[in-house]
RNA sequence: GCCAGCGUAGCUCAGCCGGUAGAGCAGCUGAUUUGUAAUCAGCGGGUCGGGGGUUCGAAUCCCUUCGCUGGCUCCA
C-alpha cells in the first residue's frame, strides 16, 4: 500500500507516490514555461524533490529575484566542474553564492592563472551548452564519504564527517558530484551570463594556520542586460576610485618614504578636510559640545589602566626614554577620562559632551592597508559623553540627529543601521545593559530610521549602534559608530556627586560620526566621484583669460572674487581657450569664467559650468551673490 | 601576516626567445594671441623598486628584500 502526498499547487490538488519527484505535478499545470523551483512556505525546492510531506508549493521561473542565489550556486557548480575536469587532481573546497556573484575554493599546488581562468570559463560554456541535468542525490553518510574518497575529495570528506546526518545530500552533474545542500537548477543549460572575475588565495575554513585554497571569483545573472550592467558598474566604481583620483586631481600623498598606511593631504585636500572640520565643529557648538585637545602618546601604564594593552592588539609598540614607556595613541578615550577625572564632577554638570579631532595610530597589517580607507594613522572624529543613566536616552537621540545631519549635508541620505546587543562574553552589569539597549533602542525608534537587531554583535564592553551610508552607486560605508562604555568608567573609577551627595557613576558614551577623516574623505571622493560640491571645491573658479590682453583684466576679477573669499585660479598659460578648458574641466572646477574682450567691455564674464557646459555671459556682481548662496547653502548641485 | 599578480621617466604604459632603454601626456624653452574639452617645434628627464647571483653581457633568467594591487585573515 503506497502512501500518497497531497500536494497543492495553483489552486489544484496533486497527489504524488511518496518519494517521487515534486516536477510530477507539472505535467498536469496549463504553463507555457517550465520553472526551476518550486517554493514551499519560504524554502525553495529542487523540481526533483522527493514528495516527502503535504505541502502548498509556488512555481519559481527564471529571472525570479529569490533564484539568483541558486542560480549563482549552481554556477559556481559549473565552475567547479570545470576545474576538476580541466586540472585533474584538484581538491574543491566550498563553492558558495554571495552577494554580488559566487566563488569556489580550490586545493592546489600551482596557482591559476589568468589564462587558466579564460580556459575554465570556456569549459564551463561548453558544460553549460550541453543543458547537463542537475540530480539531487540522498546517500547515506558512508557511502558519500566512499565516494568522495574515492575521487581523492578529502576536503569533502572533512566536511561530510563535520556536518552531514546519517543521510547527506548531494549534487551530480556528468561526472562531477558535490556534497551540497542545494537547491540547484535543473540543468546546466539555465546557464548562461556569468563571467570569472578573480582569482585570491583563501584559507580552509577561514584559518589562517590552515591550508591555503586558490579562490576563484565569478559572477551569474538571469540576462544578460543584468550581467553588463554589472559589469558596468565594476567600470564605474573603477572611476571613482579615490586612488586614482586623488592622484589625478593632487588631493594627497602616499609614500614609499612616509610608510604604509600614512597619508599626507596636499593642499588640495587639505582645503577640503579644513572645510569639513568647520562644519563639523560649528555643528558639534550648536549640540552643546565642548572641545578637547589631548597629545598623541601617552605613559604606557594608562593604556595598561584602560584595559588596551591587554584586550587591543592594533597598537603600535611602545617608545622608551628617561626610564618610562610611552604608547602612540590608538583611541583617544583615556585623555577624555583623565580630564574628567582632573576635578570632582557634580551631577548638574552632566551630559558633558567632549568632542576631539584626535589622530590616532594604529597597527594595521601591511596586507589591509588600502588607499585612505584603510590607514595607520588617522584622524577620527570623536567625541566622549559623560551622563546619567536618565539622560541616556536623550544623548543617543541627539547623537543620531547629530550624525543624520551631517551626513545629509554631504549628499548621504540613506543608510543601514544596526543595534549590537549583549555578547556573550560582557563586562558591566546586566541592568546597566539591558538599560542601554532599551536607550539605544528607544533613540532609534524615535529617530524614525529603520534598523535591525544584530543580537549579540555587540562588543564587549557595551552595545552599540552602526551606521551604514549608502553612495552615489549604492555602495554601503560604514561611518558612524555610538559605542556605550561599561568598562573604562569601572576602571578608571568615574565618579559624579549626586544630588544626595553619593558618589555614581556616570555612563560613557563613544561616538564617531564621520568615523575617521581619511576614510570619510576617500567615500566622499568616490561618492562625487570626485566632483565636490561648490562648498568644498578645492579651487572653485578657474578664470581663463583668451588671450595676453586679456589677463589685466582676469587678475582684477581674480582679487574681486579673493576679497569675497572665494577659491579661484587664473591660467596664465600661452595655450588656446580650448586647452584651458579641457584642464579646468578636467580637474572637475565647478565654475569657469573665460574672459575676452567682450567681457572686458562690458565688465562680465562667459560662465561654463562643470559637466553643463557654455551657460553665457552673465554680470560680476549677481554672479558673486548666486555663488555665494549657493556655498552658504551647501548646495549639492551648481545650478544657475 | 598568508596566497597570487605587479613594480621601466612626474603620470599612463611599450620593450618577443638575455645584446647595456622607448612612446604619449606632464615639465622646460621658443613660435603662435587663439571664443567653449588637447596649436606647433625643440629640449631636459630613467643606476628599469633595492640587494645578490647566473652570464662575455641582465630591464629581460634565478634567489632575496621592500612596496603596491586583488582577495584571505584581522578590525576588542
Amino acid at each position: 500500500m503506497e502512501e500518497l502526498i497531497r500536494i497543492k499547487i495553483e489552486e489544484s490538488i496533486f497527489f504524488l507516490k511518496k518519494g517521487a519527484p515534486l516536477s510530477e505535478v507539472l505535467t498536469g499545470l496549463p504553463i507555457s514555461e517550465s520553472p526551476i523551483l518550486f517554493r514551499s512556505d519560504h524554502l525553495l525546492l529542487d523540481l526533483s524533490y522527493p514528495a516527502d510531506k503535504e505541502r502548498e508549493l509556488s512555481l519559481v521561473f527564471a529571472g525570479d529575484p529569490e533564484a539568483l542565489e541558486t542560480l549563482r550556486h549552481s554556477a559556481s557548480h559549473l565552475l567547479a566542474q570545470a576545474v576538476t575536469e580541466l586540472f585533474p587532481g584538484v581538491q574543491v573546497g566550498i563553492g558558495p553564492a554571495i552577494e554580488n556573484g559566487f566563488y569556489y575554493d580550490f586545493l592546489r599546488d600551482n596557482p591559476f592563472t589568468p589564462e587558466d581562468l579564460i580556459a575554465i570559463e570556456k569549459r564551463m560554456r561548453e558544460i553549460a551548452e550541453q543543458d547537463i541535468p542537475i540530480q539531487r542525490l540522498v546517500l547515506s553518510k558512508e557511502e558519500a564519504i566512499r565516494i568522495f574518497k574515492e575521487r581523492g575529495q578529502e576536503l569533502k570528506v572533512e566536511l561530510i564527517q563535520e556536518k552531514g546526518g546519517s543521510e547527506v545530500t548531494c549534487y551530480q552533474q556528468g561526472d562531477f558530484i558535490d556534497f551540497c545542500l542545494g537547491p540547484h537548477l535543473p540543468s546546466t543549460g539555465y546557464l548562461k551570463f556569468f563571467k570569472l572575475l578573480s582569482v585570491s588565495g583563501a584559507y580552509w575554513k577561514g584559518d589562517e594556520k590552515g591550508p591555503q585554497l586558490q579562490r576563484i571569483y565569478g559572477t551569474a545573472f538571469f540576462t544578460e542586460k543584468e550581467l553588463e550592467d554589472y559589469l558596468n558598474f565594476l567600470e564605474e566604481a573603477k572611476k571613482r576610485d579615490h586612488r586614482r583620483l586623488g592622484q589625478e586631481l593632487d588631493l594627497y600623498t602616499t609614500s614609499d618614504d612616509l610608510g604604509g598606511g600614512l597619508v599626507i593631504w596636499n593642499p588640495k585636500g587639505a582645503i577640503i578636510r579644513h572645510l569639513i572640520e568647520n562644519f563639523w565643529k560649528e555643528e558639534h557648538l550648536k549640540d552643546g559640545y565642548d572641545f578637547i585637545y589631548s597629545p598623541h602618546i601617552a605613559k604606557l601604564d594608562l593604556w595598561k589602566r584602560s584595559g588596551h594593552t591587554e584586550f587591543y592588539d592594533a597598537m603600535f609598540p611602545p617608545l622608551e626614554f628617561e626610564g618610562f614607556k610611552y604608547q602612540l595613541k590608538p583611541m583617544n578615550c583615556p585623555f577624555h577620562i583623565i580630564a574628567y577625572k582632573s576635578r570632582q564632577r557634580s551631577y548638574r554638570e552632566l551630559p558633558l559632551r567632549w568632542a576631539e579631532l584626535g589622530t590616532v595610530y594604529r597597527y594595521e597589517r601591511s596586507g589591509v592597508l588600502h588607499g585612505l580607507l584603510r590607514v595607520r594613522g588617522f584622524t577620527q572624529d570623536d567625541a566622549h559623553i559623560f551622563c546619567r543613566g536618565e539622560q541616556l536616552e536623550d544623548e543617543i537621540k541627539g547623537v543620531i540627529q547629530l550624525a543624520t545631519r551631517l551626513l545629509k549635508a554631504f549628499g548621504f541620505e540613506k543608510y543601514q543601521v544596526y543595534l549590537a546587543t549583549r555578547p556573550d562574553k560582557y563586562v558591566g552589569k546586566l541592568e546597566d545593559w539591558d538599560k542601554a539597549e532599551k536607550a539605544l533602542e528607544e533613540a532609534l525608534k524615535s529617530s524614525g530610521l529603520t534598523y535591525q537587531i544584530d543580537e549579540g554583535e555587540g562588543v564587549f564592553y557595551g552595545p552599540k549602534i552602526d551606521i551604514k551610508i549608502k553612495d552615489a552607486i549604492g555602495r554601503l560605508w560604514q561611518c558612524t559608530t555610538i559605542q556605550l562604555d561599561f568598562n573604562l568608567p569601572e576602571r578608571f573609577d568615574l565618579t559624579y556627586v549626586s544630588q544626595d551627595g553619593t558618589f555614581e557613576r556616570p555612563f560613557m558614551i563613544h561616538r564617531a560620526l564621520l568615523g575617521s577623516m581619511e576614510r570619510f574623505f576617500g567615500v566622499l571622493i568616490e561618492h562625487y566621484k570626485g566632483n565636490f560640491p561648490l562648498w568644498l571645491a578645492p579651487v572653485q573658479i578657474a578664470i581663463l583669460p583668451i588671450a595676453e590682453r586679456h589677463e589685466a583684466y582676469a587678475r582684477e576679477l581674480q582679487s574681486r572674487f579673493r576679497a569675497e573669499a572665494l577659491r579661484v585660479s587664473l591660467d596664465d598659460s600661452r595655450e588656446k581657450i580650448n586647452k584651458k578648458i579641457r584642464e579646468a574641466e578636467m580637474q572637475k572646477v565647478p565654475l569657469i569664467a573665460i574672459v575676452g574682450d567682450k567681457e572686458m567691455s562690458n565688465q562680465s564674464l562667459s560662465l561654463r559650468i562643470h559637466g553643463q557646459g557654455d551657460q553665457g555671459q552673465v554680470e560680476i556682481e549677481s554672479f558673486i551673490s548666486k555663488i555665494k548662496k549657493l556655498i552658504e547653502d551647501k548646495s549639492l548641485e551648481t545650478k544657475f
